[in-house]
DNA sequence: GTCGTCAAGTCCTCATGAGGAGTAGGGTCG
DNA sequence: CGACCCTACTCCTCATGAGGACTTGACGAC
């Protein structure tokens, strides 16, 4: 650790160390106030700026968080949502949607050129027209923003159904699917990847400045390998944990995804 | 999209802003130098702090990154890490380490208590001796830090062995455990989040400041469900995709870990 | 030719000063 | 009693000014 900076390191840096002890050793608890900024130029005699920049620094981090007005607060950290596959089975025993505790937004639903990240894993060209859903997940109880979500389907397969209206659908999209097309959902893969946001993002899930936030992009196929749906999700990263349970391989064996942890 | 921000927004946000859509239409392409930061003063009619504060947004967005003395440039947006499960069935064929391709330092080897976040996973008690094994890994090639690793094993499994020695082993940690103990790897648990990085991890990994980690741990059981192994890796999470393939569960079946995305 | 020195250009640190904007609490007036 | 306003406190924005540290490339001494 780097306990105890020398005289060299920036003054900053001295002050966002000595916080961030105050805050690891609890003298500081999850929740409680900061001293106000001015307080803190007093007490280690520095400026204002310096100070706000090792404030920053501690923000950067997730440990703190500022509210205008108000004060600057030890953040608390909870991660409460595990996330991992297992989705469909659970789904086909309550026939009811995934996130009904959550509060749905359906911002967009109809026709759609498909963003080129979408286009990547659809194996299609950017631009094609697909059917677009696009919706805002909120806590129900505290209106928190949770989750930007989106789903992309080939016009084949929700082309003129009700799929295009913007309207929650009564049960998981997937068996939606199913049911309208008689295809079945097979095989599914997902691609996770932890980034900044966007500021659109940001200003959507009222991020504190920076936090991470967590993008999986889900593509499920049917028996023959035609994608049936490509869906995305958006979450701060610091409520989302992956869990992933397996069997280990006994046998030699060359899986579909390369390859190491 | 955030287009045309009003006058009333802040100017250090208006500089992000036009800042950001040069760098997404390409007028500043990755890896390119952006205008030095006076010159940047001169041409937006602002002064340094307010410049480097719009910088500083950017920095934090991962879209560019600063080096003392030379410059500030469009940061290379690539994702070359793919990883996922699979890895005990590759490594049993190829009976060498996973990540041949990289340098191994190992920082420490030796019996230590173990850290609170593992033991939870473990079901043991925060501070029980057990053996770690501790590793900084590099490319070959360019020399720069790619992951922060370390492997906790129970003193029963590992106590008196050569995994106490600080020493890169000769293959795979776990075909190593599974020869000194004749136990068999059987099932497997990882657990991903994504988070900022400590100060220490920022300084190893030689991370650019608001850079997130993707930190996975990994707990390996053998067939009774007994703990063989905990490992833990950190890398940047702008290297990192972490790719899931599964077959959808056409029955009910309630999974190991709930559950929805 | 090789090495060290130097200067220019770059980003980084830090101080001072001023004003603005959001929030909470208390008081006043109806 | 309720609605409104005012004030104190908070964090946020932005300017100016100065010096330091790091990198690169050119130059001159050896």
């Amino acid at each position: 650790m780097t306990e105890g900076l020398g005289a060299r390191a920036p003054k900053y840096h001295r002050v966002a160390d000595a916080l961030r002890r105050e805050i690891r050793d609890g003298e500081l608890a999850p929740g409680q106030r900061l001293p106000a900024e001015t307080t803190l130029v007093e007490r280690f005699r520095m400026s204002l700026p310096t100070i706000r920049q090792a404030l920053g620094v501690l923000r950067a981090e997730g440990l703190i968080e500022s509210r205008h007005g108000i004060g600057t607060f030890v953040k608390e950290q909870r991660r409460l949502q595990r996330r991992s596959r297992g989705r469909y089975g659970s789904a086909r025993d309550h026939q009811k949607l995934l996130t009904h505790h959550l509060r749905h937004d359906i911002v967009f639903a109809g026709r759609g050129p498909v963003p080129s990240h979408i286009a990547e894993v659809m194996g299609i060209d950017p631009g094609t027209e697909v059917v677009i859903r696009r919706r805002h997940l909120f806590d129900k109880d505290t209106n928190q923003p949770e989750e930007i979500g989106a789903s992309y389907l080939p016009v084949e397969v929700a082309g003129g159904t009700f799929l295009e209206e913007p309207t929650v659908v009564p049960k998981a999209l997937f068996l939606c699917v199913e049911d309208l097309t008689g295809r079945h959902y097979t095989r599914a893969r997902d691609q996770w990847i932890a980034r900044m946001p966007t500021a659109d993002e940001s200003s959507i899930l009222e991020l504190p400045t920076g936090a991470p936030v967590m993008h999986v992009v889900h593509v499920a196929r049917d028996e023959d390998g035609d994608v049936l749906e490509v869906s995305e999700s958006i979450w701060p990263a610091d409520r989302v944990i992956v869990i992933d349970d397996y069997p280990v391989e006994q046998e030699a064996e060359q899986p579909a995804a390369a390859s190491e942890v």
